[in-house]
DNA sequence: CTTTTAATATGATTTTTATCATGTTTTCCG
DNA sequence: CGGAAAACATGATAAAAATCATATTAAAAG
């Protein structure tokens, strides 16, 4: 198995500030877990006995609302990780994750995790300021829930996507999500998703074959009202 | 000037791990401000040279968004933090920071928290966990936005308000707050905070005389739909 | 105490978005 | 491959909420 020490992904996240012997445990306990696409990596409500760090593919966070529909709250790819708030504040989990392609994850055991937060004060300190980044982009989300047009919150997620995510060799965007992804994450109905997506089509600011979305008008996109 | 040692409000919020020495010097170098309802005390994109205790009254966390219109993210009452993250992630504040009624705040310096922050284990961790409990607030809320009506939220708010700050002797809400507060906090326009309390007040599920609001049906609040 | 201004209230209308209905196209799977 | 199921699409309608308009009331200022 591989280890720790020469992970890329690592590099993106608070597990950088470990200590080498700190992260040689870790590489020694992790476990590599494979998911197929659609399958579930964790429900809400349900304790973690560590987190999982994303080497491959993109997963979403969702929540069940008493309405019955999902909310996707965040998308993640490669190096970030999933869990670390339940374990932090030893919670059962708010969210659950839900894998969107093929995708590798990393399991690494509490323990691991814990215990340096409370010996390593590079470590906890840049945990810390990752939460930090963490919240304040929630606000913002929150206020472009609150005050933003379904249309531009559309327009922003494409944009949002390509710009974390990037495109594949056509220029289409590289995570794939069906209509009703989009819906979740912008925070309407499956229908409305689609129209607004003919829509854009429509006035070329993006271009669709099947799930394949390419932006074709930045610009266009970012002035939507 | 009183001693943070003895602080009530300190017991409410992380500072209560530091340890006696840290603890005294945030004492010794501390400043208690006064502001009076209204009073800006700082503005989104400001920089921060510290952080603020609450020890009396509330104050809003708002952020002006494109169309001009104010969004109030959180109420802050007794012994909350303001400009934590702000002071941790050492960015400008993402939000502003207004009175709500007579206030008293306490000023903590930066060095005084970041120091500790690096050096203090116990008051580190405890930070994290409270970033990560409003972590996981600023997540239920975008969820309320995404998928609860305006009347559920403005019922929500309510509810909260009163959980959260109490009631006064005659059973009235003890946050004050105009018309304009309220929409800016469910995220709905004025008129429809307006129309959606009168309708409560129909229904006999709050009583309101000026701004003087009382619950007077609580389990018929958390029914609306 | 009156004048002015701001806050509250409510009706009418329009816009936005959700829901319902019904095809069409893809995708999945035996 | 062929049929079933899921995803996509689009029209028609309904519901929710914003906006515009205009009173009325309360609060602040002189």
């Amino acid at each position: 198995m591989s280890k720790c020490e020469q992970c890329i992904a690592k590099q993106l996240n608070s597990l950088q500030s470990m200590t080498s012997e700190e992260l040689r445990k870790v590489s020694a306990c992790k476990t590599t877990r494979y998911y197929k696409k659609g399958d579930i990596i964790f429900d809400e409500g349900e304790s973690l006995h560590g987190v999982y760090c994303v080497r491959s593919g993109v997963c979403k966070l969702t929540k069940l609302s008493a309405n019955g529909k999902d909310h996707t709250v965040k998308l993640l790819g490669k190096g970030e990780l999933l869990g670390q708030r339940s374990v932090i504040s030893d919670e059962r989990t708010n969210l659950s994750a839900v894998a969107l392609n093929d995708i590798e994850l990393c399991f690494v055991p509490k323990d691991q995790i814990v215990t340096p937060l409370h010996e390593n004060q590079n470590f906890s300190f840049d945990v810390l300021q990752s939460l930090a980044k963490d919240l304040r982009s929630a606000e913002d989300d929150l206020i472009n829930m609150a005050q933003k047009t379904v249309k531009q919150r559309m327009a922003e997620t494409l944009i949002y996507i390509q710009k974390v995510f990037g495109t594949d060799a056509s220029g289409a965007l590289n995570v794939i999500l069906s209509r009703e992804d989009y819906a979740s994450i912008v925070g309407t109905a499956t229908e409305s998703a689609i129209r607004i997506l003919s829509q854009f089509k429509k006035e070329r600011l993006i271009a669709t074959s099947g799930k394949h979305i390419t932006i074709t008008d930045l610009e266009g996109l970012k002035r939507v009202d």
